[in-house]
DNA sequence: CGTAAGAACGTACGTCGTAAAGTACGATAG
DNA sequence: CTATCGTACTTTACGACGTACGTTCTTACG
């Protein structure tokens, strides 16, 4: 069976070349049958692997979910959820359609995905969050993670269109007619273009987060407003 | 032409279906010939007042920016970008349909979200920001909006699938086989259903940043770190 | 070798966006 | 009044899509 030349398809088969798939061409070019000739096999046939094709995005999504590992488990609170933040983010732009997925696809949410939050909500519960301040920062840093995920991600397929780069989508940008009505976010796109790194941009945001986070934590047991 | 049983198409009448469309069915069911139907007309006729499908999304995701008015000019910038914030942030929630489209549509960014991102980066930097901090504050908070709006807005659609309410839906979560392993998760969506309003949450993310970044602008000209 | 189970295939249906060509009609010109 | 023409809409058609269904092939075991 090594050496035969059809290697029986199989759920791992399937999910790694739509992986590759959708990392390369991108999630749209994604389709049931573009996956079957990658395999060598008829669209159909992925059907004994996979319930449909929403199951299979979900489980691209949570593949991406585990690949993000668990902080030390001594570590104070605040660095805990840093740590996660951070590979979660990292996770989410090495997969520049998972970031999209998280936020589509709401009803499958896989077993890695589930654990990623629960663990995130641990952290709280532990480090002695009340209940509406653990929900608050919970779902603050959960939308900064996201958010700027599919900022970063978005804007990189603006750039790797076919034959286009950063510079050029941003001169046609700039190329727009009337764009004169807006000097700020002209000037704003020349900023980005001249400080093409926006890595620290996000842990300076989370920075702020999760200092916010602690100065409502020691501010009372209720958090410091209502 | 008033008692004329067929009113002319126009664009109006084109956007304003579109968006009753989606506001009420969802924006998957947002089709050409759907909309045609709902004209009392054919699905082709519509590309006379709308380029194509993308161009109707676009005017679309704008109608929502244009409604969003602008605050007071003389107020302190914090209060001028927390009004957008929270303006932004309720039409978005008006039209269950926008956030998507404002992250996917990325290339058809139109007139009135141009304005208001223009606005928002005045607002800095009349009130000094160096141009670093302008930027991050810019995009966190723009992340904080949007992707607030996003998670509300996917919740409330999970709830509001035909035949199903929110206490539906989080009973069918709790069913699900294996939850115990998550137990945090668990308790969050029981909370959840104790506390419905996540009206303050947004509010009380939008602060913690907005003061965030005010200590940051304080701490010197580029800002605390790096 | 025979055979049965499971895997892969081929075909088909209904949906989508939209290109291209056709049709109806109201206004203007001869 | 008739001919012409632009506009508004319809008809038809094409190539994608997800996937239901029935058939064929492969392979392991007796």
């Amino acid at each position: 069976m090594p050496v035969n030349a059809r290697t029986p398809l199989s759920r791992q088969r399937v999910l790694r070349a739509a992986t590759t798939l959708a990392d390369t061409d991108g999630l749209d070019r994604l389709t049931m049958r573009r996956l079957g000739a990658e395999l060598g096999v008829e669209a159909m046939a992925i059907y004994h692997h996979v319930a449909n094709k929403s199951d299979l995005l979900d489980a691209l999504a949570d593949q991406v979910a585990a690949e993000v590992d668990d902080p030390p488990l001594g570590a104070p609170w605040k660095e805990q959820l840093r740590h996660r933040a951070v590979e979660t983010h990292a996770a989410l732009l090495r997969h520049p359609w998972a970031a999209m997925l998280w936020v589509t696809q709401t009803s499958g949410v896989g077993p890695a995905r589930m654990g990623q939050m629960d663990a995130s909500l641990a952290t709280l519960r532990a480090a002695g969050f009340p209940p509406t301040l653990m929900d608050r920062a919970f779902h603050i840093i959960q939308n900064h993670v996201l958010g700027h995920a599919m900022q970063a991600v978005t804007f990189a397929a603006q750039a790797s269109a076919p034959g286009r780069d950063l510079a050029r989508a941003a001169a046609d940008f700039l190329a727009r007619p009337g764009l004169d009505t807006y000097p700020e976010l002209v000037a704003h796109v020349h900023w980005h273009l001249e400080h093409p790194s926006n890595e620290s941009s996000f842990e300076f945001g989370l920075d702020l987060l999760l200092d916010g986070l602690e100065r409502a934590f020691a501010a009372g047991p209720g958090g410091p407003k209502r």
